[in-house]
DNA sequence: AATTTTAATTGATTTAAATCAAGAGAATTT
DNA sequence: AAATTCTCTTGATTTAAATCAATTAAAATT
């Protein structure tokens, strides 16, 4: 149950045997079938979740009822509404297994006593954000500058498990475009080669 | 010239007198006139640079020759290419000064020391990461499914002291926009009221 | 297996923003 | 103060992607 997780923090940081087995005792397993929620929109986001197995995304409806994908996540990542999960607000999110998954939750008193507990855990928390925080960046400037052709190359090369995983109007939807554009970009790309 | 690092430190968490003392020591001042810049496309980004007084950007040049702009940063915020800086390759940005500024610089040597003799400052560190994430992913979604005009207007509720002073090309720059297509969004604004 | 629902494709048309081009207005520099 | 450079505006045209609409294909449910 913990071998992602264990893998993820010790390529982060060094820890001892005792304090992996402490951190056991914080996280609690949950399994989500497929279509199951994490989160449902409008509730307060109380978990921040390590995926062992499985995938889920995160997205929200917009007032004219566009559905937006903010984030997929596979095993060894994590998933959460940071913004919810950490200022105790309503979340504008749902996030949503895409396949039968099994999670690790942390609540954020739990968190907070590991960092608290564990100082390397903070510094795996950071390095984390750090990791992420590039990421985005990277996703920012591919949303302002590429055409949608180089965004669907770009995310299939950066991460092809996903591509491969998900519905296409799934991965529309993340990189801000149609279901018919990315049909049509599909076939120029299949047509070219 | 440290009155806004502590400022910023002490909304965030909570350190002694000693400590701050001893923080002082790490950092580097350096004062930048305008135009002038902190890294140069090419070069390892090796400082973070808290900004004390006056404005940065941080921007590309693409294979086609046009200038992204990724980033501006006030007083009391931070800036430095997170992915040069963390993994000491090659920027591909520049960061310069929009007017003169006085800066607090950190090398990846002195933040780590800094961290780990101050466990707080590493807490400090950590949730400026979260803000930024959750910033980020605010840019994200709106670069993905806002207008011209929606973007243009949410950044200045948003940011009002940067869109105000800065060249309006740079705003554009820093929405995906043209410097045409903003000017005929602003004009448009301007009819409706 | 048949039916219903969901997903993907293809075509015609529209639209938001980019591009190209020229000129006006500001701000620096000499 | 004149000249140069930089910034913003406006107009005409093009273009990438969205929208609208219909059909085919695949998956899920009964």
């Amino acid at each position: 149950m913990f071998q992602q997780l264990f893998k993820s923090i010790q390529e982060k940081v060094i820890v001892t045997q005792e304090e992996m087995e402490l951190c056991k005792t914080f996280f609690i397993p949950k399994k989500l079938r497929k279509k199951q929620t994490l989160l449902q929109e409008g509730d307060i986001c109380i978990y921040n979740a390590f995926i062992e197995k499985g995938i889920l995304r995160s997205f929200y409806i917009d007032e004219k009822g566009n559905e937006h994908l903010v984030q997929f996540a596979i095993e060894g990542w994590w998933i959460t509404d940071l913004s919810s999960f950490l200022t105790n607000s309503h979340s504008i999110y749902t996030i949503e297994a895409l396949e039968d998954s099994e999670l690790l939750l942390l609540t954020t008193a739990a968190r907070e006593a590991l960092m608290d507990q564990i100082p390397m855990f903070e510094r795996y928390q950071r390095l984390l954000l750090q990791n992420a925080y590039i990421a985005n960046q990277a996703r920012i400037n591919s949303a302002l500058t590429e055409t949608a052709e180089e965004k669907y190359i770009n995310l299939g090369n950066a991460y092809p498990g996903i591509v491969k995983r998900v519905p296409q109007h799934m991965i529309a939807s993340y990189l801000g475009l149609t279901p018919e554009t990315l049909s049509r970009v599909r076939k120029q790309i299949s047509n070219k080669s």
